[in-house]
DNA sequence: TTGTAGGCGTTATCAG
DNA sequence: CTGATAACGCCTACAA
């Protein structure tokens, strides 16, 4: 009988004592279980699961037999309790119904995964109070915490980050890692393109007034009209959605402005509904720029033409600093910047003569 | 000096021990840290703050306020460990890039916090091989998990419902919990539309053909046309997407076809953006009809009439479903169905004489 | 009513 | 290279 022979022997005999059933009833294995069926001990079965190298071959492979065997899965809370590490990164969204946020979703979710991380994701249905709580909440259970367009003060994010590593998308606090679209490059190639075409008096909508992007947009497009030798007016929205949009149809076709920037899609899409609803066309009349270019912007007749900003990219550079941040590598900080771009559709264009 | 005083002085004198550094130097509370600042034992903190009424209530009282004082979260992982309860419930979508998806994710997060647990999101990509990785992965951590659209097979699906509670969201799966919209009264209401508009030949495009709501959708259309007397064909589609439906564009002309059903919005939106560039109006020549209800929908010219899937709905139900059969209510399985209704808006109509 | 002690599954440390 | 042991933070009999 050779040693494998006995081994195998061994491995068949200690099997039935292997298995525990949880509470639960189901059968879970655990580092035990394999020490047992393996012959060997616990700690060695942790160090041949994760660090195999400080092991024997011989020992590596009958624990990695018996795992399979029992088809054993790590239990993550008993590993975090120890070593403070749970694999889990947190992502809060201002708004789980703006459809801004899914491209972050998406991307913070795709990296996320690929790094053989989770994603836990909460929503603070834009209140600062439900933001802090939400995020209270998650710390606990998470390495690092992704913020996206968060409601709650500068303090507050630099005490959370403080605690554990704290990304911010779409707004810039000082001292804390942050990923926002560079507005500045869309804005301007907007506003050239509406020059290029003819536009002298520009409306632009505003976003939230506690949003800071709202407030970097505005500065950016006033600037860029400046530049380029366009008056440019500043209207409040109630909301920033499509039912916002719609109620300053009026206001802005009185204004007399040519072309119209909103601070989002939805506030833009809103507007050339109730514009087109009043029989003005677009842009024959009134040309209309959006921003963010979200699911959809494309659906409309014509289609909207906007900014991008690359959210998804945000969010997937967000999850990937926040990983940088959580294992410690030295470069990670200050703020990454994604560039946005003018998508050209047809919503904007030269005024129509007469 | 009363005694409050002294418990005040106590408080005071204790508080600067108190404070423990973690690993990571952060400031983080233990019951051991409370019980030292309350100056009582840590089992008693615990009872304090789990199931007060088994403490008195001077200790609970005292147990309260240094938990205040320090800012103490309880360690989900800690109590998990004992318990085996997380408090996290796992949600896997077949594609996140699928804004069907998006309200399901939306309704599945707004229960699960409100009912202050947490929500883990994961994504398959369609691939039921990816599926059933991720799912595995999350099985330690989650109470529950849902599943949206699965792609892995029945058996898989039932083995993970062996180990833990599984809800399954558009897809019904034997001896599992599961959610659905019920499709027939949203397509009976359309087709009824459809006849009474005159039309007499329809054409239905098919979803991916593994799909268990696609063939549920096509069986259901095929019915409803029979007993209203209209001739129904079925195509099939690419991919369930816009470019997918833009490529049906010419087979449906030639089919003769009045009316359209697409399996989804997404098919819907891109047969009338073909059919519109060839210069066919809808509905004048061609109604068509989605599914879903899906964001942006109503953003075309014309919005597009649809049989609204209720996901947000369903996603909500799921997760209820889930903590029903989590904390074990009796009653808590077999089949919930949500209802469908058709969303008559300008993409439908009577076919123009000539 | 409160304290004591043991253990959940894992990893780190220290012997051997 | 491997084994024993303690600790992570919390909960729950059981004892006082």
């Amino acid at each position: 009988m050779t040693a494998e022979h006995h081994e195998a022997a061994a491995l068949q005999h200690n099997q039935a004592a292997a298995l525990q059933h949880n509470q639960a009833g189901k059968v879970t294995a655990t580092i035990y279980d394999i020490a047992r069926l393996a012959g060997v001990n616990p700690s060695t079965v942790s160090r041949a699961l994760n660090k195999p190298g400080r092991v024997s071959t011989r020992t590596r492979k009958l624990v990695e037999a018996a795992a399979v065997e029992l088809n054993y899965q790590v239990n993550p809370m008993a590993r975090a309790l120890l070593t403070g590490r749970t694999g889990t990164l947190g992502l809060i969204v201002a708004d789980i119904t703006n459809p801004t946020f899914f491209n972050v979703i998406r991307g913070a979710e795709s990296t996320t995964v690929s790094r053989h991380y989770t994603l836990i994701l909460a929503e603070s249905s834009e209140s600062a109070a439900t933001e802090l709580t939400a995020a209270r909440r998650m710390m606990p259970t998470v390495d690092g915490l992704i913020l996206a367009s968060p409601r709650m003060g500068d303090e507050d994010i630099r005490t959370l980050a403080r605690e554990k590593p704290v990304v911010v998308i779409n707004r810039e606090v000082e001292g804390v890692s942050c990923v926002t679209p560079d507005v500045e490059k869309g804005i301007s190639q907007a506003i050239r393109s509406l020059a290029a075409n003819g536009h002298k008096n520009l409306a632009f909508i505003a976003g939230p007034p506690q949003s800071w992007m709202s407030a970097r947009r505005w500065e950016g497009v006033k600037a860029a009209c400046e530049w380029s030798g366009i008056r440019s007016l500043c209207f409040e929205s109630n909301e920033p959605t499509v039912e916002g949009g719609r109620l300053l149809a009026r206001d802005i076709r009185a204004s007399g402005a040519t072309a119209v920037m909103a601070y989002n899609d939805l506030l833009a899409i809103g507007l050339m509904q109730e514009l087109q609803a009043a029989g003005v066309a677009v842009p024959d009349r009134l040309s209309v720029v959006g921003f963010d270019d979200i699911f959809g912007a494309d659906f409309t007749t014509p289609p909207l033409t906007t900014i991008r900003s690359p959210l998804r990219e945000c969010g997937a550079l967000a999850a990937v600093r926040m990983l940088d941040l959580v294992n410690g590598v030295p470069e990670a900080s200050g703020t990454l910047r994604a560039e946005t771009e003018l998508i050209l559709r047809g919503s904007s264009g030269r005024l129509l003569a007469g």
